[in-house]
DNA sequence: GTAGGGTTAG
């Protein structure tokens, strides 16, 4: 009669189910089954155990309420709980916090905020306590709003309530996600009682601190760490997956040197003290993605695929967070492998972020048709409208060749954009040589009023560059640099660099590179380098290679690039010098690969290659289109390249 | 018998 999943199977079988029947109390076998709506996560359920309570008239009953008020909350129906609080004659403060948490928890801050001012202004709602104050704290912290924040604080200390550790907790955690991490340390510093937790917020708040130079806090992170150990306090799991998140090279790790063997001391601390990499069917995977995408980014993907195989459970996130280890490494065959594995295996299988992470080696292997495949699949399954699918969308078909599928997603798919949507439009346009395109969408966007960041910068300086647009170029870089007061990065100053060198103001180029405002790196002196060469300008080009070479004596391409120069002036000598350079220097180039997709295979080439059955045809049509370049641009240098 | 915080695969 009861199914396995049947809520009431769980209940029967209990022995409370008996307890409660015998005490003939109404009241009490309610609240039991609306916690197994919550547990069951059963709205029916939910919805019956409301009916029965108008049934029993047991509505103005407050603990009844409330338990109400809470399962429509964990259930998504924030508004459901809402009637029930309208119609409570009197509210007491326990009750208007379920619902506060309840809006908060479901994202309607407006609510929360309209509750929490009826709260504190007294009358027919209960009066604020810890409680009200700690969800308060994490709704303005999801919400990003330190003005808010900072009134919502004063609001507690006017109140005269003694900060306890949960509130202070949830006070530090939306500083510190409010980009305030000085505040986060001083409620901090001046909390009367601090838990594990307390040092948990300091620890991820250290984390999120993006431009990390040492002198923002007293404390460095190891110190963090040895003075939470001197408080007698133990890691938890929480403790561990943001240090582990520290171990990958993110923002905020910079006092993390040697990041794979913390990581791997934390992987012992894990099994020495038995926390769960994966605690049950239903449970927390998250130590176990944290511990894969530790070693995947830290070039230990084979290690992380050890740690995925020993989780008992494994959910969306598991596979995911192996998934994207490999794309990562670029080891897409075992990625893809493993998307299809999970298919079959996970019964939910793959939702938008395992798409995300698929995207890329999916468009590697199979091109075009891989990434019209997973959009095909977001369709299906109503994920297309999702802002980071859309933009990984973007960039996939973009640097697939299919610069009108990728504006059709911007435009008609992505309906929310952000900076990453708008940047990888912009990239796409720079990529297929309509710089002039870009210039225009990076207008639209400052219009938008979408603030620039280095990487968009980086982008429409790379399209400009690229299409011959100095002019646009120049006026961008200042426009960005005065008016939206951003510090030049190496790439941006590359990218100045290869604007001037293409078009041949060698000396330009010369020029910027002295007087750019941070340090040049090897990009900028690629630049100038490659530049040199298009313009047949040897003494710029030795000068470049010199300053390449120094400041990268172990990059390979470098030796081989400058070998290839003297070998097109026939000094076969330098060549030898080079060559044997490399030899004492233990340096290969790995040779480079191209490959191409047609109906569905995808055939890869190296250099020299012979390994393709039709490879007499290819190279028939090859030296036929060598010629055919060589009678419409006869340049003696490229033409020597395409020959060796 | 009831409400709260710290991590979260991209």
């Amino acid at each position: 009669m009861f199914g396995g999943n049947n809520p009431f199977y769980k209940i029967a079988k209990s022995q409370s189910f008996h307890a409660i029947a015998a005490e003939f109390d109404p009241s009490i076998s309610l609240l039991k089954l609306l916690e197994l709506s919550i547990e069951t996560q059963s709205l029916k359920l939910s919805s019956q155990s409301h009916a029965r309570a108008q049934r029993l008239g047991l509505t103005q009953h407050s603990i009844i309420a409330q338990k109400l008020i809470f399962s429509y909350c964990q259930l998504r129906r924030p508004f459901d709980g809402q009637l029930v609080f309208d119609s409570l004659l009197f509210k007491n403060t326990h009750i208007c916090n379920t619902l506060l948490s309840g809006y908060g928890k479901n994202q309607f801050f407006q609510e929360s905020l309209d509750l929490f001012r009826k709260m504190r202004d007294g009358s027919a709602f209960g009066v604020v306590d810890d409680f009200t104050f700690s969800v308060m704290f994490k709704i303005v912290g999801d919400l990003g709003e330190v003005l808010v924040g900072k009134m919502v604080h004063g609001r507690s200390v006017k109140n005269g309530l003694v900060l306890d550790t949960v509130a202070g907790n949830s006070l530090m955690s939306m500083y510190s996600r409010c980009g305030c991490f000085d505040d986060s340390m001083k409620v901090f510093d001046e909390m009367p009682l601090r838990n594990v937790s307390s040092w948990n917020a300091l620890i991820s708040g250290y984390a999120k601190v993006k431009s990390w130079d040492g002198s923002f806090c007293r404390l460095g992170l190891w110190d963090i760490v040895r003075e939470m150990q001197h408080e007698d306090l133990k890691f938890d799991a929480f403790t561990v997956s943001t240090l582990l998140s520290l171990c990958s090279g993110g923002a905020g790790s910079g006092d993390f040197r040697d990041k794979c063997g913390h990581g791997r001391e934390l992987h012992c601390y894990i099994i020495r003290n038995g926390l769960d990499l994966s605690s049950g069917p239903d449970g927390d995977v998250h130590l176990g993605c944290c511990l894969i995408d530790m070693y995947s980014k830290n070039g230990k993907v084979d290690v992380g695929r050890r740690v995925f195989d020993r989780m008992k459970w494994k959910n969306v996130c598991a596979w995911t967070a192996m998934i994207n280890g490999y794309a990562q490494c670029g080891k897409f065959e075992d990625a893809l492998f493993l998307f299809r594995e999970m298919q079959w295996r996970d019964g939910d299988g793959p939702n938008k972020v395992s798409l995300v992470a698929i995207l890329p080696a999916c468009s590697s292997i199979s091109g075009l048709m891989g990434g019209k495949q997973i959009h095909g699949f977001a369709v299906r399954r109503e994920l297309n409208h999702d802002l980071s699918l859309c933009n990984a969308l973007i960039d996939t078909y973009s640097k697939c060749g299919s610069l009108s599928y990728a504006t059709q997603v911007f435009e008609h798919e992505c309906t929310r954009k952000d900076a990453i949507s708008w940047s990888s439009i912009i990239c796409g346009y720079g990529l297929h040589g309509q710089g002039q395109q870009a210039v225009i969408l990076f207008d639209k966007m400052l219009q938008n009023g979408i603030k620039p960041d280095t990487t968009v910068v980086v982008g429409v300086l790379s399209a400009c560059s690229k299409s011959g647009l100095i002019n646009d170029g120049l006026i961008i870089y200042d426009s960005v640099v005065t008016n939206y007061k951003i510090k030049p990065t190496v790439e941006m100053c590359a990218c100045m660099v290869d604007m001037f060198g293409r078009s041949g103001q060698l000396d330009k180029a010369l020029d910027f590179i002295k007087s750019m405002p941070v340090e040049p790196g090897p990009s900028s002196w690629g630049a100038l380098l490659s530049a040199s060469a298009l313009h047949g300008n040897s003494e710029m080009q030795e000068l470049a290679y010199k300053s390449l070479i120094m400041m990268e004596p172990d990059n390979s391409s470098n030796y081989i690039s400058l070998s290839n120069l003297y070998a097109s002036s026939k000094r076969w000598d330098v060549v030898a010098e080079v060559r044997q350079v490399m030899r004492k220097r233990g340096l290969r180039k790995l040779p480079g690969c191209s490959w191409i997709s047609m109906n569905g295979a995808s055939h890869s080439f190296v250099v020299a290659d012979k390994s393709h059955p039709c490879s007499n045809l290819i190279y028939v049509m090859l030296d036929e289109l060598v010629s055919a370049m060589k009678l419409t641009y006869y340049n003696p240098d490229f033409v020597y390249l395409m020959e060796v």
